[in-house]
Order: C-alpha cells, then sequence, then structure tokens
DNA sequence: CTTATTTGACCGAA
DNA sequence: TTCGGTCAAATAAG
C-alpha cells in the first residue's frame, strides 16, 4: 500500500497551497467578494483537515504502530470533522465514527443533495454515461418498493484515503428506462474534487435542489462552442494578458491531480482553444474541446471546464455557449449563475 | 496476488 | 413490523 500515500499528500498538500495563493491575490483584486474569501479559507482548512487525516490514516495503517507513534498522532481539533480511526479492520471503528458523526449536532452544515437524470442513449454503454469524472465505490444494492429496478449506492473511492464522503444512488427510472435518476448526496472533499468540483455541481451556499443536464447526442454537427472572457477594463494589463498562461497552468494542475491517462495530454489537447482580443474590454477564448471530448458530449465538462477556468482566473469570467444551448452564463470568482439555462 | 462488486445480513427510522 | 441504507464476507475481475 506504498504509493499513493505520500503523492496524494503533497497534492492535498500543494492544492491548500494553491488556494492560499488564490487567497492572497484575491484579497487585492476589486472584483473578489466577502464570500469568495471565506470560500477560500474554508478550501484552506480542507486542505489541512485532509492531510491531517491522511497523515493520521496512514500512522494508524502502518504495520504494528509503536505507542510512541500512537502518541504522536497528529490531533485534528476541530469539533466537525472526527479524526479517522485507524485501521478499517480494527472491528470497533467504523461504527465508532458513526457514532461521533452521528452525535455531534453542529455538523459542517447539512449535506447537500441534488438529484440529476441522465438518458443513456443506445449506442453508449451505461458506464461511459453515467461517468462524471469522480471514481466510485458501489457499497450496495437494494431494491425498493414498487420500483421495479434496483437502487445501487455508491461512495466515492477517495473515502478510505482522503475521507471523501460524497456519495451517490443511482435508481432506473420505471417510466423511461433509458433514464437514469442519480442523487447525490455531499460535495466532494477529496483530491478530484479540486478541478472538477461544479461538475455536478451546485454552486455552493445555494439550495441544491435539483439539477438536470440535458444530454446531447454527441454528434459532430452538435458540437458546443463554448466562449470564455474575462473583464479587462478595470483589470490591469498584465493579468489580461496572462489569462492564456492561467488556462494552461490549470491544465498542469490537473495533470497532477488526475493520473488518469485522459488528462496526461497537454494544453493543447484538452483545449483546442485559439484565443483572441475583442475589441471590447473583455478577452474572449474560444473552446471547442475539452479533454478531447467534444463539449456537446456532457453538460457536466462543461462545468467541468468552466470552474476549473474560473478557480484559475480568480476574477469575474464570462462564458456563452453558442450552440446548442446558446445561453449565457455569468461568472462571478467560485460562484456562477445561470441565467436562462437549462442547467437550473 | 490486489482490488472492485455482489449480495444477504444487519440496523435504525418510521 | 416494513423500508431503505450500510456493512462485510464471498466472489469476480484484473
Amino acid at each position: 500500500m506504498g504509493d499513493w500515500d505520500c503523492s496524494n499528500l503533497i497534492h492535498v498538500l500543494q492544492q491548500g497551497m494553491e488556494v492560499a495563493k488564490q487567497l492572497q491575490i484575491s484579497l487585492h483584486a476589486p472584483y473578489s467578494s466577502q464570500e469568495s474569501h471565506e470560500l477560500l479559507i474554508e478550501k484552506i482548512i480542507d486542505a489541512f483537515e485532509k492531510a491531517l487525516k491522511m497523515v493520521n490514516l496512514k500512522m494508524g495503517l502502518v504495520g504494528r504502530p509503536s505507542s510512541q507513534m500512537l502518541h504522536s498522532r497528529v490531533a485534528i481539533r476541530t469539533s466537525q470533522s472526527p479524526p479517522l480511526s485507524g485501521s478499517p479492520r480494527n472491528g470497533n471503528s467504523d461504527k465508532d465514527l458513526r457514532e461521533i458523526n452521528r452525535s455531534s449536532p453542529n455538523e459542517r452544515r447539512t449535506k447537500p443533495s441534488w438529484t440529476k437524470q441522465i438518458r443513456v442513449t443506445p449506442g453508449m454503454g451505461v458506464e461511459g454515461s453515467l461517468d462524471d469524472g469522480y471514481t466510485w465505490r458501489k457499497y450496495g444494492q437494494k431494491s425498493i418498493h414498487g420500483a421495479k429496478y434496483p437502487r445501487g449506492y455508491y461512495r466515492c473511492a477517495q473515502r478510505n484515503f482522503e475521507g471523501c464522503m460524497a456519495t451517490k444512488q443511482v435508481q432506473r427510472s420505471d417510466q423511461d428506462p433509458t433514464v437514469f435518476e442519480i442523487h447525490y448526496r455531499g460535495n466532494h472533499t477529496c483530491t478530484m474534487a479540486s478541478f472538477a468540483v461544479p461538475t455536478l455541481g451546485i454552486p455552493e451556499n445555494q439550495e441544491p435542489n435539483f439539477t438536470t443536464i440535458p444530454q446531447q447526442q454527441p454528434s459532430d454537427a452538435m458540437n458546443l462552442h463554448l466562449r470564455l472572457g474575462v473583464l479587462t477594463e478595470n483589470l490591469d494589463q498584465s493579468f489580461a494578458s496572462s489569462f492564456h498562461q492561467l488556462l494552461t497552468s490549470t491544465i498542469k494542475k490537473e495533470e497532477q491531480v488526475f493520473p488518469s491517462p485522459i488528462i496526461e495530454n497537454n494544453y493543447a489537447q484538452n483545449f483546442n482553444c485559439p484565443s483572441y482580443v475583442s475589441p471590447s474590454d473583455t478577452t474572449y477564448f474560444s473552446v471547442d474541446n475539452f479533454r478531447g471530448h467534444p463539449l456537446a458530449s456532457s453538460g457536466s465538462e462543461v462545468n467541468d471546464m468552466i470552474s476549473a477556468v474560473t478557480s484559475a482566473a480568480n476574477s469575474p469570467t464570462l462564458a456563452s455557449l453558442n450552440f446548442p444551448f446558446d445561453q449565457f452564463h455569468i461568472l462571478d470568482g467560485q460562484n456562477f449563475t445561470f441565467d436562462n439555462s437549462p442547467f437550473s
């Protein structure tokens, strides 16, 4: 069990440092809000907590920890997140953990939950359609009263490593067997989430009711053309000219985060992205695909990319989807609102 | 071998 | 008691 531990820990720490840098920049940015600062601070704290958990877990898993090691294990002192107990093989540990979770009334926040519907088209496999960028581990299946199809229970595969508590339930629709209803609960706190967070997501602090992402046939004729822009009128010139650089570094960060072969390729392969400067005060970038997939193939990937760029740009960002949705999104720091959008 | 899934048992809530 | 969510041993997959 050697190789996730150190590299993941480093990733988490690097992630925390990146967010801290973002906060530093954000403190001097004209557009940044108090909310976005708090969000960044929360992310930094999360990164520390995650790192501490990983250290604790690692020390607990190491063969037979000496009593000295046990004593020196790092304490996580926040009441919201109980320290992980040691080996999962320790019979009572999970139950203890659950009871700690249950008994602490001041939870960080009630777990957000939302539902998404996916239509499976005959051509593509079910697994591919249900792929949302995260790795899930199935831990149960139940037949539900009155429902024709069983319900599958999944949790984030990073749970044991990073304590990510995100879960989802997948239920095939009775009325339309090509539709899968996916109920998500809890936001990801794992490394995978750093640039994929709003993928399925819901802007934080917003009531997470349900989101239906329209599934488009990934035919070439329906390819999305996404325009991303950053307002430059009130920003200094160096920022405007470095936006392209920010895009590039975003993808580089993703390479660190995702060891997946999909991501190993370079910037040009992820974004087919010729940039141009408009005559107005906004600099735009055109994006036709993301990670080599046409944007139309997945609404979540559009969100994925927008959030990656937004977090990198750390400034008000505009994005418009030209086809087939023809919506205009206004992005402001971490939070984005959909205007007249099928996403909401 | 390691790691993921399946599936009946188990348990708490209503 | 039933129902739905989770656990964990057995099994399958790689």
